[in-house]
DNA sequence: TCTGCTTCCACATTTGAAAAGC
DNA sequence: AGCTTTTCAAATGTGGAAGCAG
């Protein structure tokens, strides 16, 4: 974790997390600042945007919010890790795994592929978390906003900004399948994203709402009375040629579906910046790409499928038929163990300190991949709404060159959420009226912060 | 019409999980 | 029941064609 000031150093000494000054905004709600002062050494910078859609303005700022720096330039050299965070959990802490595979695709300028049926993640986001009450349950989720408001090219040697962004794709957020878990299970071993998928396609059929059809056991993370709807966001619905920058949210639920959030933590790493493409620009990412992703093994040098072996299979092609394969091409021709992508998706099979810890099977009680885990995002839609909504328009003096490495003011909504009363974890206000049918029309969340305790309406039992 | 950029698709290969066989 | 082999789906980057805008 990083002081704001390492963070912020345009800010100065003074600054630190607090509320609004007196008499700066009128609008303010007490409870909320109250909600401030619950953790007057929570000395982690709030991790802007985040809740800036339930959040409508942000006027619960008396002063303009600090800047974060924007993610390091693609292509530039990255500067030293500075992990984010937005949290209402305090203690817990979020550490990127694989942040040498990180730096070193953001050292070149990290593109990912975007395809109409959808492309995981490499590298994948892998963290592992400290922190976390071990019998409490918590959900895992993860999604990738807009950086800034501009689109890309690639100039041969560098990304350039190049015209004004396309307007936002609708929002989705990944749950980890395994959530709800117990902190003791998320602790146990690294959590990976390997298995999220980015698309181009508002068409994927990977995220409608249709009837659920799973159990309904409690254990599963359902509870008791809920709309029978499951919403899949297996992908996450980007542009091409444009930079994203994943981010990784802990919310303490006992369910999926539970109506009081017992607090929420928000984590980015600057490093996992990218830039969404349809086919990879950069040379230079390739063979990364090609050298670390087990998948792709068949273009290494030794393998079957790189370059020079095609070059000579078309030329052999041309002549005639091909002989039968040799003995070189072997099963041991390969280099590497098996692959690793279930696991973490994303180790190199150079690296063995990269080696992921071996994953237990899921919990019994944890849904199944792609399951009744994705209703959360149903269901508390808002909250995963941040800033992206706003960026292309609210960021005018975004830096016209990336390289330049510049800070560019980034957004500006922050807000935290606080546990109920005594410590409970429970939620102290009413709830405010659901925003589920909101989500489903896929238009803004204009409704109200649901204020300090996080209680928000979903229809269900409260779980704590 | 031409050019350049971006997207799409088929391809060959590898991997892991599931199914089948012993 | 347990092990080995086979099958299949999903994953990868490549390269060329298609689409689009200027």
């Amino acid at each position: 974790m990083y002081h704001p000031r390492e963070l912020y150093p345009s800010l100065g000494s003074g600054y630190r997390l607090g509320p609004p000054q007196p008499g700066a905004d009128s609008s303010f709600s007490p409870a909320l600042a109250e909600g401030y002062h619950r953790y007057p050494d929570l000395d982690t910078p709030k991790l802007d945007c985040f809740l800036s859609g339930i959040e409508t303005a942000p006027r619960t700022l008396a002063a303009p919010p600090p800047l974060p720096p924007l993610p390091p330039a693609l292509g530039a050299e990255p500067p030293p890790p500075a992990p984010e965070a937005l949290h209402s959990l305090p203690g817990v802490n979020l550490s990127l795994e694989n942040r040498e595979l990180w730096k070193e695709f953001n050292s070149v300028g990290t593109e990912m592929i975007i395809t109409k049926a959808g492309r995981r993640m490499f590298p994948a986001c892998r963290v592992s978390v400290t922190g976390l009450d071990p019998e409490a349950r918590y959900l895992f989720l993860l999604d990738v906003v807009p950086v800034d408001g501009a689109r890309y090219r690639w100039q041969g040697r560098r990304w350039e900004p190049s015209g004004k962004a396309e307007p936002r794709l609708p929002d989705r957020v990944y749950i980890h399948p395994d959530s709800p878990a117990t902190g003791a299970h998320w602790m146990r071993q690294p959590v990976s994203f390997h298995r999220v998928k980015l698309t181009n396609s508002t068409l994927d059929p990977h995220g409608h709402v249709r009837p659920r059809l799973g159990p309904r056991d409690e254990g599963w993370g359902w509870g008791q009375g809920e709309e029978s709807l499951l919403f899949l966001p297996s992908q996450l619905i980007l542009h091409s040629m444009h930079k994203y920058q994943p981010r990784i949210h802990l919310v303490r639920a006992a369910q999926l579906c539970s109506q009081h959030w017992g607090g929420v933590a928000s984590f980015r790493f600057p490093e996992t910046t990218f830039i969404s493409v349809t086919a990879y620009q950069n040379p230079r990412i390739t063979q990364l790409k090609i050298a670390a992703n087990p998948f792709a093994k068949g273009f290494r040098e030794n393998g079957r499928n790189c370059k020079r072996e095609r070059d000579a299979r078309v030329k052999r092609k041309l002549r005639g038929p091909e002989p039968v394969a040799t003995a070189a091409y072997g099963s041991g021709d390969a280099p590497g163990g098996p692959c690793d992508s279930t696991l973490g998706g994303d180790v190199r099979e150079s690296d063995p300190e990269q080696a992921p810890a071996p994953r237990e099977a899921a919990p019994a009680q944890a849904p199944p991949c792609g399951g009744p885990s994705a209703e959360a995002y149903l269901l508390h839609p808002a909250a995963f709404h941040g800033a992206p909504s706003h960026l292309p328009t609210r960021n005018p003096s975004f830096p016209e060159a990336p390289d330049s490495g510049r800070p560019a003011p980034y957004s500006a909504a922050f807000l935290e959420l606080q546990p109920g009363p005594a410590g409970s974890g429970y939620p102290a206000a009413a709830p405010p009226a659901s925003f589920a049918s909101h989500f489903l029309q896929g238009g803004p969340f204009p409704l109200p912060y649901p204020g300090a305790g996080a209680y928000l309406d979903v229809g269900s039992k409260p779980m704590y």
